[in-house]
DNA sequence: TTGTAGGCGTTATCAG
DNA sequence: CTGATAACGCCTACAA
C-alpha cells in the first residue's frame, strides 16, 4: 500500500495575501481585523484571496505588536488534592464558557515548589496576560507576588490576609445559615457539625456562619470536630462525633466529599439517614450525588463564580487600573435525601 | 489610608541589557539560550545584567522566530461528560508532569461545536505546537483533519476506524481478562457484565477480551448488559441483569462509575457485597474508592498513560516525520473488598 | 480610503 | 568568540 502524505501546507502570510489581491498588505490586515473604512469590492477581494490561500493570521507576530498573549493561566493546586475532586470540573467550565467565544487560550498550571515562578515569569514574558488563583495555598506567596508586579489576577476566595485583590466567592455565612434553619426547621434538636480546615478562610466562614445561625435559632451550643475537606477526614471526624455526641440527630458537614466519607461510617453504627441523623452538606458538587441518600446540600455556583473570576480578569488586562473588588455569590439548598 | 501602588514595570529588552552589560545583543541572546562558546567574563558581565534589570525574554518575538508556540493543546470532551469524571485529573497530572519541566504550556479546550476549527485554527496560527485528544467523540471528524493536515496530534484509545494516527491505549482486552480469571478464582460459577456502550472502541475490547477469557476458563456463555459509562447508567443496567440473572454471583463492570451505581441496586435487592455477589470494576477512578464496599478494579495507569501520550507529541512536534505508532500499556488488578 | 514605512523583541547568518 | 544585519509576520501612524 503507497503511502502518500501531503506535504506540510506551507505558511501563508499578510504579503502573499496582499500580492494575490492586489492590495497592500496594510489593506489586508484592516480587512482581518474588521476595520470598517475599506472599500468594499476590496474588502471582497481580499476575502477571496483570503479563502483561496487559507491564510491564518500568526498569532505570535500579532502579539509581538499588540503586546498580548491572548492567554491566561488557571492556577490549580498540587496535584495529589485536584485528582478526584469533581470541583475542577465546574470550574473549567464556567472559565471556558468566556474565555472561549474569545479565542483566549486557558492554560492550566499546577502549583508546585517550581510553578510560582512559572506563572510570574509568564506573566513577566508576555506569554500570558493574567491569572486566576484557586485554592491558593495558605502559605502561597503567589497571590501577593502578582498585587504587588500589578499583574492581573483574580482569587477564589477570601484571602486569608488581608490584601488589595480582587477575589470571587460565595456567601459562606449565609450558606451555613440555610443549613442551620433547614436542620431545625426539621425539628433536630441535637445538632453537631464537621468543619473543615480551621486555617481555612471558608472553613472559617462556614463554622461561624452555621454557630451563629444556630444561636439566632435558639440552640446556642453547637459540637464541631475539624476534618481537612477530604472524604477520609469526614469519616474520622464522624467517628469523633459519635463518641462525643452519642444522640445527635442532626449535621452539618461542611464539605460534600467530607459528607461522603461520613455516611458508611454512620451506616456501620446502625445510624439511618436521615431517619435518626438528617445531614446537610455543602458545595453541591458530584460527591452529593454519590452519596447514598443522596446528599442534600448547601449550592455553591461554581460555574457563574468561576465565568465572573474570567470576566474580573479580562476587565484588568484591558483597563489596568480597574479597582480591585470583591463578588459574593448566594448560595443556595438544594434538598435530596439526606435532610 | 494613603494607596501608593507601584507602577507597573517596565518591560526590559535584549537591547537594554545589552547596552548596560556593554555588549550587542547578539551576545546576550547566545547567553540566554546557554549558547556555550560565550567568554566566561562576558557571561558574567551579561548575567549580572539580566539580573539587575529584571530581564525576562518576551516570548512572542521568540516564537515568531522559531516558528514555535511552546505551547500545546488538551482537547477534553463537552462539558457535561467532564464535570465529576475523576479521570481528568489524572490526565492532567501526566501530561503537565512532562510539559512543565519543559516550560511547556498545556492550553485546556473542550470539545463543542466550534472547537475543532478553534484547535485545527489555533494549530496554522502557529499559535499550538500539537493537540492531545481525549475521548474524541466517535463521530469527530478533528483527527483526520489534523492527521491529514499533517499536524502533531495524539489520541488517546484506539480510534474506531483505521486511520494514521499515534495513538496510546491500555490493553483492554488483556484488562478484562484480569477480572474473569479473578472472579473464576474466586470460584463463582455465575458470571456476568455490563459493558459500556458498544460503538466505543475501548467498550468492545473489554466485552470481547471478557468473553473470551471466560470461554478459555471454561464459561462460554455470559450474559452482559450495555450501560454507557455514566454513574446512572450502571444502577439500570444491574436492574435489568438481576432480571435475567437472579443468582447471578459474580460480575465484571466495565466501568468504576458504573460500578458505584450499580452497588444501591445490589443493596436494595439484598444481595451482599462480595459475600453473595463479587464485583470487579475497571479504571481505579476514584470512583472506586467512593464505592461501598471498595471496588476490586482494574488499574489502568492514567497517568503515565498521558504522560506518554505527551512525549510521543513532542517527538512529532520535534520531527514531523515521525511514523505513527500504537502504545500500548499493561493493567493490573487491583484486589479491594468487592471480589 | 489606501499605501508606505517603521517598529515590536528575538534568533540566525554571516563576516570579522 | 563577537557583532552587524537581516529576517520573522503583523500592526499602525503618517502620508498620499
Amino acid at each position: 500500500m503507497s503511502v502518500s502524505r501531503r506535504p506540510a501546507p506551507k505558511r501563508v502570510t499578510l504579503e502573499e495575501v496582499a500580492r494575490i489581491a492586489g492590495v497592500s498588505r496594510a489593506t489586508v490586515s484592516r480587512v482581518v481585523n474588521g476595520v470598517t473604512s475599506v472599500d468594499e469590492n476590496i474588502r471582497q477581494a481580499v476575502e477571496r484571496a483570503i479563502s483561496t490561500t487559507g491564510y491564518h493570521p500568526n498569532l505570535a507576530a500579532r502579539a509581538l505588536v499588540t503586546q498580548r498573549a491572548e492567554a491566561v493561566a488557571l492556577v490549580l493546586p498540587g496535584e495529589e488534592r485536584m485528582v478526584g475532586d469533581p470541583f475542577f470540573g465546574r470550574i473549567i467550565s464556567g472559565v471556558s464558557s468566556v474565555l472561549r467565544p474569545l479565542g483566549l487560550h486557558l492554560v492550566l498550571m499546577v502549583t508546585g515548589k517550581d510553578t510560582n515562578d512559572q506563572v510570574l515569569t509568564d506573566l513577566r514574558r508576555g506569554r500570558l496576560d493574567g491569572a486566576i488563583l484557586i485554592y491558593s495555598d495558605l502559605t502561597d506567596p503567589l497571590p501577593a507576588l502578582l498585587v504587588n508586579s500589578r499583574l492581573p489576577v483574580v482569587l477564589s476566595g477570601r484571602p486569608r490576609r488581608p490584601l488589595r485583590i480582587t477575589y470571587v466567592d460565595v456567601n459562606q455565612q449565609a450558606g451555613a445559615g440555610l443549613a442551620a434553619s433547614h436542620l431545625v426547621g426539621l425539628g433536630r434538636q441535637r445538632i453537631a457539625t464537621i468543619s473543615g480546615p480551621l486555617d481555612n478562610p471558608a472553613a472559617q466562614d462556614r463554622l461561624t456562619g452555621f454557630r451563629a445561625a444556630m444561636a439566632s435559632l435558639g440552640q446556642a451550643s453547637v459540637v464541631s470536630v475539624a476534618g481537612d475537606f477530604t472524604r477520609e477526614s469526614g469519616g474520622v471526624a464522624m467517628e469523633r462525633l459519635l463518641t462525643e455526641v452519642p444522640d445527635l440527630d442532626g449535621l452539618f458537614i461542611a464539605s460534600d466529599l467530607m459528607a461522603h466519607g461520613a455516611l458508611p461510617v454512620l451506616r456501620r453504627h446502625g445510624r439511618a439517614v436521615p431517619d435518626q441523623v438528617a445531614i446537610v452538606g455543602f458545595d453541591d458538587s458530584s460527591a452529593a450525588l454519590a452519596c447514598e441518600p443522596p446528599l442534600t446540600t448547601i449550592r455553591q455556583p461554581v460555574e457563574a463564580m468561576a465565568a465572573e473570576m474570567a470576566r474580573q480578569l479580562l476587565m484588568q488586562v484591558e483597563h489596568p487600573d480597574t479597582p480591585t473588588a470583591a463578588v459574593i455569590f448566594d448560595p443556595t439548598l438544594v434538598v435530596r435525601q439526606s435532610a
